[in-house]
RNA sequence: GGGUCGGUGGCGGAAUGGCAGACGCAGCGGACUUAAAAUCCGCCGGGUUAAAACCCAUGUGGGUUCGAAUCCCACCCGACCUACCA
C-alpha cells in the first residue's frame, strides 16, 4: 500500500469495511449505559448541501465521542419523504411523486455514506412508506378517540400558491407569509381537523424547567405559548346579551369607559343599531378584505366605527358605547375588549382619535414640571405604571405596584365574590391544523357518511394507501379529491356509500414521532393493526427512549420541536411510553454561511457544493473543516482557504506517525525533561479535548489536537528514534495512540488507515472500538509556574516558581526583583495581592 | 415597539475576573528547486525606538475592582425571533 495518504482509496476502503462488518449495526445491550444521540432527519429534497454537512458530522463525531466513552450508542437515520416538492415535481415533469421521492432518498443515502458517520442503516425509517405512515395513522386513530383530534369550520390560513392551509406556526412574519414559499397567506373558511395541543398549553410550559435546552429555545416556545393572567369578566349589553371579555388588568375595571368588538365577533350584527349599520357593515367589510390583503406595517392607525349598540360595565353600572376594531383580534381571548383608554395605550389612541371619554383609575404621582395632580387631560399616553388606585370603588386606596399585583389580587377577589367574574388564564397558543389539501402526505383515515356522520376507519383497514395511479393536474387541487377509487368507499359502520377525507396530514405528524420509529421501522410490517397494539416492540423502545441529546437547527423551535413534546404528552396519556419529555438534551448549531457571509442561496450564488470538496481534500477534512470554523452555536462563512489548514494537519499527521524514525534530527537519546515535556503535553491534550468534545466545542479540540501533532513534529527531532527503547519509545507510542483516538470521532476515516499501520496487522479491531485515552491529572501538571509580578496591575517582571509556592514566599519574591524596585521607585507599598499560581501584584502610591 | 444573542488583528476565532490574540487562514522573509507548486524554517495588532524598553489597543462612554475583553449602567451597530395578545 502507498505511504502517501490518499484520502479517495482510504475512504471508499474504509466506508465498505465498516459495512461489511457491520461496525455500526444496532444492538441492545441491557446492562450497558445507552446513548441515544439523534439529529434532524433530512427532507428528500434529492441532494445533501453544506448546512446538512453541518448539522450532521458534528453530530456523528459527538455520538462516536460517546461510544468510545463506553455507551451503547444509537445514532439513527431516516428521511422525512412527504412533503410539496414531490408533488409539484409531479405536476411539472408528470413522474409519481414516490418515483421522485425514492430517487432523491438513494441518491442522498450515497451523499450520506460519504459522510463516514456511525449511522445505524439497519433502523433507517422513510415516512412516505406505508408501513410508516400507517402508525401516524394509527396515531391519528388513537387521538380522535381521545378527543384530541377533531373537525372543525373555522377561519384558517391558506397559501394561495401551496393550494393549502397551514398551521399557525407555519405563518411567518408581519406579512404573514407562507414558511415554505413566502406567498402572503389568505384567510379562508374550511372544515379542517386540528389536534388539541392547548390542552397541554401548561404542561408545555411548565416542563420546560425539566429539560436540558437552550434558553433561546425555551424563551421561544415560552413566548408562543404566551401565558397571560387576568380574569373573565362578562359585560351585558342592553339587550341582555353576555360579552365575554378577558383581561390582565381587571384593577382597571372601573376605567373601562367603551368596549372593543373584533369586526368577525357574533354579536356585531345583533348589537348594531340601525342607524349605524351602513358604517359598521363597510368597516367589517374593509376588515375581512385586509385580511385578504397582505397586511403591512404602515397600518397601524387605529380604525373603527360605533355600533350604536350600549353594555353594561358589571362592576359600576355604567352604561358605556360599544365598538368595533381591527385592533381586537377574534383569534386571541374572547374577540372582546374592555377598553381603559386611562391606563393602555392601544385604548388611548383609539380614544383620542374618536374623542372617547378618559377614566383615570391609578393615580400617578405628582408630576414634577406641572407640581398638581395630574388628571386625565394632562396625559400625553396612557398611564399603564405605580401609583393608588382611585375611582374604583370597593378597591380604591390598593397600591398598584410594578410587579406586585396587589390591585389585580384584590379586584379579582371582589368580581368572584360579587360572581361578576372569575380570575383566568389565558394562552395565545392556538391548536395545531394539520388538514393539508394536498395528496402527497399521510392520508387522514376518516370517512363521511352520510347516515352515520364522521367514521374512523378502523384499525385493521389500516393504511389508508395513497394511489398509485393519481393524475397531477396543475389545478392546484388534490388529486385524491377526483381519485374515484380512493375517494368513493363503503361506510364501515353501514356498508352505505361513503366518502374518504381527501386531505392529508401536516408532515410534522410524521416527524413528531420518527425518534420512536427508529427503535424499531415498520413495526408489524404487513399485519393488521387493533387498537392495542404497541407501535414498536417495547423491549427495544424502553432500552433506547428518550432520546438522549438531540441536536438540529433553532430554525423549528415552534413547529417541529414544540409538536414533538406535544406529540409525546399524548403518548404518555395513551399508554404508549412512559416519560413526559422526547428529548432530554438539545443542541442548536449554527447556519453555515457563504463565502460572503450572506445565507447561502440558489439566487445568491453563494451555494457551497460539499461533494466538490470532499473529492479535493476527502470527507475527513471537510468533517473537520466544518468543526474547526468556530463555535458550533455560532455557524459562520465557509471560507475555501481555510480548509487547507485541516488538511495540511492530516498530512501532517500523517508523516509524524508514518514518517521514518530517527531520519530528523540530530540524535542522541531524548532527556529526561523531552520525555516529561511531552507526557505533560499528552496528558494536557487528553484532558482539553475530553472537556471540549463533551460540550461540543470542536473548534478548540482540534486547536488542541493541531497542537500536539505540532509538538510531536518538534519532539521527533531531538528523540533519537521512535523504535528506541526505554521511556522515549513508551511516550512516543503512547502519544501516537492517544493522537490518533482522539482523532478518531472527528477523523474517522484516516484515524482508522493509520491505527490499523500501527498495530501492523496484529491489532486489528477497529480504532472505532477502542477506549477513550484516561488522562492522568498528576501527569498533566506543570512542573514549573510563571507567575507575573505586577506594580499597580502593570506586567513588570515574571517568575518561574514550583506550582504550589506560598504566598509570602512569592511575595518576598517579587519585592526582591530589581524591575518591581525601579518601578515601585521607593514610593509606599499600599496593598499586596497575592493569587497563589498565577499573580503578585503590589499597589503602590 | 418588545425579546434573545452577539461586536476581540487583514480574516475565522482563543482567552468568561489575573501575561489579550491559542489554533488556523491570508500576508511577508528565508531554505529546497533550473523554475514553479508542494514542503520546511522564521516574522506577523498599532505606535515611539538602533535596540532594550515603554505606551496605546477587545464597538462607544461611564462605573465596580489591587486588577475588566470578561461583572454592572447607558448608548451605538449587527443577526435572529416576535409583534395591535387585551
Amino acid at each position: 500500500m502507498s505511504d502517501r495518504y490518499i484520502h479517495k482509496d482510504i475512504e471508499a476502503k474504509w466506508q465498505a469495511t465498516w459495512e461489511k462488518q457491520g461496525l455500526y449495526d444496532t444492538v441492545e445491550m441491557p446492562g450497558q449505559p445507552k446513548w441515544y444521540a439523534l439529529t434532524m432527519l433530512p427532507y428528500t429534497s434529492g441532494d445533501l448541501h453544506t448546512g446538512h454537512w453541518y448539522a450532521m458530522t458534528p453530530s456523528d463525531a459527538a455520538a462516536r465521542f460517546r461510544r468510545m466513552n463506553g455507551y451503547n450508542v444509537f445514532f439513527p437515520i431516516g428521511f422525512d419523504a412527504f412533503g410539496l416538492p414531490a408533488e409539484n415535481a409531479a405536476i411539472q415533469n408528470n413522474v409519481h411523486p414516490q418515483k421522485w421521492t425514492y430517487n432523491n432518498v438513494e441518491r442522498m443515502q450515497g451523499q450520506l455514506r460519504r459522510m463516514g458517520a456511525m449511522w445505524a442503516w439497519d433502523r433507517e425509517a422513510i415516512s412516505c412508506d406505508p408501513e410508516y405512515y400507517k402508525w401516524s395513522q394509527w396515531f391519528f386513530l388513537k387521538l380522535f378517540e381521545m378527543g384530541l383530534a377533531y373537525r372543525e369550520y373555522a377561519p384558517v390560513d391558506w397559501c394561495p400558491k401551496c393550494n393549502t392551509t397551514l398551521a399557525r406556526e407555519q405563518v411567518w412574519g408581519e406579512d404573514r407569509h407562507c414558511e415554505r414559499c413566502d406567498t402572503p397567506v389568505i384567510k379562508k373558511d374550511l372544515n379542517q381537523w386540528k389536534f388539541r395541543i392547548t390542552n397541554y398549553s401548561e404542561e408545555l410550559l411548565d416542563d420546560l424547567d425539566n429539560i436540558d435546552w437552550p434558553d433561546p429555545v425555551k424563551v421561544m416556545q415560552t413566548n408562543w405559548i404566551g401565558r397571560s393572567d387576568g380574569a373573565q369578566v362578562t359585560f351585558v349589553t342592553e339587550a341582555g346579551d353576555p360579552i365575554e371579555i378577558f383581561t390582565t388588568r381587571p384593577d382597571t375595571l372601573w376605567g373601562a369607559t367603551f368596549m372593543v368588538l373584533a369586526p368577525e365577533h357574533p354579536l356585531v350584527n345583533k348589537i348594531t343599531s340601525d342607524e349605524q349599520r351602513g358604517a359598521v357593515d363597510e368597516c367589517v367589510e374593509q376588515a375581512s378584505r385586509l385580511d385578504e390583503i397582505a397586511r403591512t406595517a404602515e397600518d397601524k392607525e387605529k380604525t373603527g366605527v360605533f355600533t350604536g349598540g350600549y353594555a353594561i360595565n358589571p362592576v359600576n353600572g355604567e352604561r358605556i358605547p360599544v365598538w368595533i376594531a381591527d385592533y381586537v383580534l377574534m383569534g386571541y381571548g374572547t374577540g372582546a375588549i374592555m377598553a381603559v383608554p386611562g391606563h393602555d395605550e392601544r385604548d388611548f389612541e383609539f380614544a383620542k382619535k374618536f374623542d372617547l371619554p378618559i377614566q383615570l383609575v391609578v393615580q400617578p404621582p405628582p408630576d414634577s414640571d406641572a407640581g398638581h395632580v395630574r388628571t386625565a387631560d394632562d396625559l400625553e399616553s396612557a398611564w399603564p405604571g405605580e401609583g393608588v388606585m382611585i375611582n374604583s370603588g370597593p378597591i380604591n386606596g390598593t397600591p398598584v405596584g410594578k410587579e406586585e399585583g396587589e390591585s389585580v389580587k384584590a379586584a379579582i377577589a371582589w368580581l368572584e365574590e360579587k360572581e361578576k367574574g372569575v380570575g383566568a388564564v389565558n394562552y395565545r397558543l392556538r391548536d395545531w391544523l394539520i388538514s393539508r389539501q394536498r395528496m402527497w402526505g399521510t392520508p387522514i383515515p376518516m370517512i363521511f357518511c352520510a347516515s352515520c356522520g364522521t367514521v374512523p376507519v378502523p384499525y385493521a383497514d389500516l393504511p389508508v394507501r395513497l394511489p398509485d395511479d393519481a393524475q397531477f393536474k396543475p389545478t392546484g387541487e388534490s388529486p385524491l379529491n377526483y381519485h374515484e377509487g380512493f375517494r368513493y368507499v363503503k361506510c364501515p359502520q353501514c356498508q352505505g356509500n361513503a366518502e374518504r377525507e381527501t386531505d392529508t396530514m401536516d408532515t410534522f405528524m410524521c416527524s413528531s414521532w420518527y425518534q420512536y420509529a427508529y427503535v424499531d421501522p415498520y413495526h408489524k410490517a404487513g399485519a393488521p393493526l387493533a387498537v392495542d397494539d404497541m407501535p414498536w416492540d417495547g423491549e427495544r423502545g424502553s432500552y433506547w427512549l428518550p432520546v438522549d441529546q438531540y441536536t438540529g437547527g433553532i430554525e423549528h423551535a415552534t413547529m417541529h420541536l414544540l409538536y414533538t413534546r406535544f406529540f409525546t404528552k399524548a403518548l404518555r396519556d395513551m399508554g404508549v411510553v412512559d416519560f413526559d419529555e422526547p428529548m432530554l438534551r438539545l443542541f442548536n448549531q449554527g447556519i453555515i454561511l457563504g463565502p460572503d457571509g450572506e445565507r447561502m442561496s440558489k439566487s445568491r450564488g453563494n451555494v457551497v457544493n460539499p461533494d466538490e470538496y470532499v473529492d479535493k481534500y476527502g470527507a475527513d477534512t471537510v468533517r473537520g473543516y466544518l468543526m474547526f470554523i468556530g463555535p458550533w452555536e455560532h455557524g459562520g462563512p465557509w471560507d475555501p482557504s481555510a480548509i487547507e489548514g485541516v488538511s495540511r494537519f492530516l498530512y501532517r499527521v500523517w508523516s509524524v506517525i508514518l514518517g521514518e524514525p530517527g531520519s530528523n534530527g540530530a540524535g542522541g537519546p531524548a532527556t529526561e525533561e523531552d520525555v516529561r515535556g511531552l507526557e505533560r503535553k499528552l496528558h494536557q491534550t487528553i484532558l482539553k479535548v475530553s472537556e471540549d468534545f463533551g460540550s461540543f466545542r470542536f473548534n478548540t479540540a482540534i486547536a488542541a489536537l493541531m497542537e500536539l501533532n505540532n509538538y510531536l513534529i518538534r519532539v521527533k527531532q531531538t528523540f533519537a528514534s521512535s523504535q528506541s527503547v526505554g521511556a522515549e519509545h513508551g511516550i512516543w507510542q503512547e502519544s501516537v495512540r492517544a493522537l490518533l483516538l482522539m482523532m478518531a470521532p472527528v477523523f474517522p476515516h484516516v484515524s482508522e488507515e493509520l491505527w490499523q499501520r500501527l498495530a501492523d496487522g496484529s491489532e486489528a479491531r477497529s480504532i472505532h472500538l477502542q477506549s477513550w485515552p484516561q488522562a492522568d491529572p498528576q501527569k498533566a501538571k506543570e512542573d514549573e509556574i510563571t507567575v507575573v509580578v505586577q506594580v499597580n496591575g502593570r506586567v513588570r517582571d515574571k517568575l518561574n516558581v514550583a506550582p504550589n509556592t506560598a504566598k509570602e514566599k512569592l511575595e518576598q519574591m517579587a519585592l526582591a526583583s530589581d524591575n518591581v524596585q525601579k518601578w515601585m521607585n521607593g514610593k509606599q507599598i499600599r496593598k499586596v495581592v497575592v493569587v497563589a499560581d498565577k499573580l503578585v501584584n503590589i499597589v503602590i502610591g
